[in-house]
DNA sequence: CCAATATCAGGATTACTGATATGT
DNA sequence: CACATATCAGTAATCCTGATATTG
């Protein structure tokens, strides 16, 4: 990470007043702005939660799947599933459930019901990571100390809708 | 990217109704959802942005880089800030100038005010370049194409509040 | 001499393509 | 036989650490 150099103005608000002054107003600026803004912001929060699950050997990637496994009913989940859930390509899963493995902190299994099939299964050690990673991360307000709650459930609404349009999943 | 598979309910919400039972309604969940809402819709908008821009062989971070530049003054910035504005690690920066350099749409030139220095330069090509492409991204809304006018302006306040507690710049 | 500016060498993580073995 | 489920090999992109040459 580069070391945070504080500059005097907003760069994304700078770069939205000359994009107006190019393209003129009725441009979607708006959205330039705001995904701008998202991206900037993923890459901050990553940067913190790293931070914090770095002690634990986790990336944020590695503690999603786990969570997403001590959150299954019977804390297993088909690799093809896992890549559902995280939207993550399929090699990808193997990867990181081999990561997750060698750290013994989940387990692969065959799939009794589907001879083709894995399971990634999570280990009493990997539900035990799993909470003290989340202790952690509630320390840190998951790296958004500075909104309330009102402004969370607007943010989360707002994302919402995005993730809707994706087809992410259906409404709920 | 994995298929996009429907799934019949919102996993951020499902499993912030599975954190509440855990750990209670007191905890953190508000930031816990939104956390993850901003991970994955910049899961999806960079897949959105780096699809609009493969035709044109860059990457978002590439195209960043290009357009920075070309909102510069001379068209041209030392290393160091253009990786102080992007957050991105001093070799990252080499690495992705080195890469726009071979597509011949900036060049290396030292800097004459610091003899240590280099300056990245955009070329006319590269200028021509990040106007498609600005218009590409135009033309998918840059990927937020669900939101309106007033909710853009919302989320880039959320997401402002963010990037200043960062430190990322001083306020304006 | 110390600090700053790249750059390089090399390692880690994740994503993707294409091929493959296995099973439905 | 067509399809699905992983996995592997290999490539690409990015980030990081540590070392280095050059210059302020």
């Amino acid at each position: 990470m580069s070391e945070p150099h504080t500059l005097p103005f907003d760069p994304i608000r700078r770069a939205a007043e000359l994009w107006e002054e190019q393209f003129g107003a009725d441009s979607p600026i708006a959205a330039m702005a705001s995904a701008t803004s998202v991206m900037r912001v993923q890459q901050i929060l990553l940067a913190r939660l790293d931070a914090a699950l770095a002690p634990f050997d986790l990336t944020f990637a590695r503690y999603e799947a786990l969570v997403l496994l001590s959150f299954s009913r019977r804390g297993e989940m088909p690799m093809s599933k896992v890549g559902e859930r995280l939207m993550i390509h399929p090699t990808s899963v193997t990867n990181i459930v081999r990561r997750l493995a060698a750290q013994r902190l989940v387990e692969q299994v065959p799939n009794p019901r589907d001879g083709r099939g894995t399971l990634a299964r999570i280990t009493p050690a990997g539900n035990e990571v799993v909470e003290t990673c989340t202790a952690a991360l509630h320390d840190i307000d998951f790296g958004l100390g500075s909104l309330n709650q009102d402004q969370h459930r607007e943010l989360f609404q707002l994302l919402h809708a995005v993730r809707t349009e994706q087809g992410d999943f259906r409404e709920d």
